[in-house]
DNA sequence: ACAGGGCCTGGAACTGTTTCCACACCCTAA
DNA sequence: TTAGGGTGTGGAAACAGTTCCAGGCCCTGT
């Protein structure tokens, strides 16, 4: 493991190889016009000098940095549903030869799109060429981004206020059909009287609610969303959820939950409560997350391809980069509902 | 939201200003050698012209990219432990206007450093400043790394197979003052047979085993380690456990877990065994997971605090890329043990 | 024998910054 | 009056690549 010279140039390199530079250029970006035995000269070369090109001057001249940031938006920590998103555009990046990017920002939904305080990666040019945006998603940061003519694709289930003229690229994943599938699912089983627990002033779990309200629909059952009373976290929000749902008459026997953790919450309220899982009551969750399986019995729930979407994510902006021109599109990937231990046929 | 010229050079700003290249320059880089009114005339022509100085050109002749690498190895996915590291040295880096790439790496700890396949983002030169490594790092990673002359600190809790003379710079906690503590509590409240449940092959647990067996010892009590047989997961780990701890007599008062993920199999276990927690055993884990609180009760672990790692990495990194000659450190950052719900005062 | 085309190759010009040297100017001290 | 130092400024050179044009060589067809 020798000493690798500190900082060789494609001169040097040209020289070692007795070619000119021109060609050693021509071998780093595997041109093919190059003939075999140059081409062998010049590798030759490289390996023995330990040469590796400079990335600024290449990217400089290529305008192309090759590198897209994944932004992550207004929220406390990188949470494992954005972890496995920024994992997808990792994965598929690399492929290709892109870099990721991380980076957080705080902003308020509020502020004037031009008093936003960007993160650092987009107050130089040129330091990434795309951004793909994930967390919570107002007008005001999208304005901002579009005044900076940065490309950018967004994860489109967090996107809050915007109308239904969405002029910009996003991949999601569709919340209703989830919903709408699980709770098909749970009339298939015999349930009838079945509530759905959820927020459902979060658009999302508004989204979520009416694919199981469409479901109900189909079956003429009567939608039900219960809400908690000053939850401290969806956890809370599931076990506050407990006694409203079993005091109501007929008495529930499934619950559509808004997402994994308000379910994480019923179960361990309805255990306390002595209401076992499925025995007395059937519960379906959203979203699959690792602690799904750790339940007991495992938990019911619709499962959303994060990996996918972070790739979907990483492809579109790859498209958008390619032809700037393109009309813009929105990309929803499906969902699946995957069938555990929480749902008892009745 | 008018548009902005697509790419503005320094030379445009100069003439718009009427002032020289170096001028602007000299602005840009805030330094003291320029007057006020000349500086707020060269502020004007760079807002007027929606000038953003390009990136790639300014770091090929600062021959600073600016820009660190965290490198996640041989992990399936961003567990939330190294994604709250990540977070930690976002955080930090981006306060002192310093980039973070995400990269992952898959390697096999037993081929030759040279053939090791490294991310994209190490091929080039001058992409990245330096390295932090996170993930299992065997010593061919390190090797590797050190062959091309990349600076880096390392996560240390997950080196393996290193010797004592370690010669890079590294940030860990101490795995067994954590579980020293910990066990030290149980005694405190009463218990003397405590068992420890984890895997001591891996290192890390290893050193937690000593941590509770220096406790042990202390108060001249007999230190035993619990394995599982096949398990498939840390999870599984705990419940296969059980039966093992459950069958000792005298029957075990008290389970120091390897981590948090054992604790919860345990205490999934122990309910369906019959057994409460911390009624008819206490239990303690490590590494405060979110998901500690889920429990009921919440239990009591060794908190470890991830985004400081996160930051002192990131510091020590910046220091060591100041000081190429400075000798190699390595920063033990302490844990604490929480308090909440699951030992029982005997 | 020679024109013409394809394939390789060399190297000047270029990219958008920073760095550094030269120089102009003003003020002060001898 | 002049030397000398500090401050502010202009712009050439440098950085390490890519691009592109010109030109050499070889082969083929007439």
């Amino acid at each position: 493991m020798e000493a690798v010279p500190k900082k060789t140039t494609i001169r040097e390199v040209a020289k070692a190889a007795a070619v000119g530079i021109g060609t050693i250029s021509r071998v780093l970006n595997s041109s093919t016009q190059v003939s075999r035995e140059t081409r062998a000269r010049v590798l030759g070369a490289i390996r023995r000098l330990g040469f590796r090109p400079n990335a600024q001057a290449r990217r400089m001249l290529k305008r192309r940095s090759e590198m897209v940031c994944f932004l992550l938006s207004n929220r406390d920590f990188l949470h494992p549903f954005h972890a496995r998103i920024l994992q997808g555009v990792e994965s598929y990046a690399s492929g290709l030869k892109q870099h990721v990017l991380f980076a957080a920002l705080h902003y308020s939904p509020r502020i004037p799109p031009d008093r936003i305080d960007l993160p650092p990666v987009l107050q130089e040019h040129g330091l990434i060429d795309g951004l793909i945006l994930a967390g919570t998603i107002y007008p005001n940061l999208l304005h901002r981004i579009e005044s900076i003519h940065m490309p950018f694709v967004a994860f489109s289930n967090n996107v809050v206020g915007m109308g239904d003229e969405q002029q910009f690229d996003q991949v999601g994943f569709d919340d209703s059909i989830g919903t709408l599938q699980a709770t098909r699912h749970l009339i298939g089983k015999g349930h009838r009287q079945i509530v759905f627990a959820g927020d459902i002033s979060y658009p999302w779990f508004h989204r979520r609610f009416e694919g199981y309200r469409q479901a109900m629909r189909e079956s003429k059952l009567k939608p039900v969303s219960i809400m908690a009373r000053n939850p401290q976290s969806f956890v809370d929000f599931g076990q506050k959820s407990v006694a409203r749902i079993l005091s109501r008459r007929p008495r529930p026997t499934a619950v559509v939950a808004g997402n994994d953790e308000i379910a994480y919450g019923l179960w361990r309220s309805l255990q306390q409560h002595a209401m076992r899982v499925p025995g007395d009551i059937s519960l379906v969750g959203f979203d699959d997350r690792e602690e799904a399986l750790l339940m007991d019995p495992p938990l019911s729930t619709v499962r959303v391809h994060k990996e996918e979407i972070g790739e979907t994510c990483m492809k579109m902006l790859l498209e958008r980069l390619h032809h700037p021109r393109m009309t813009f599109s929105q990309r929803i990937l499906p969902t699946e509902f995957v069938i555990r231990g929480t749902v008892r046929q009745l």
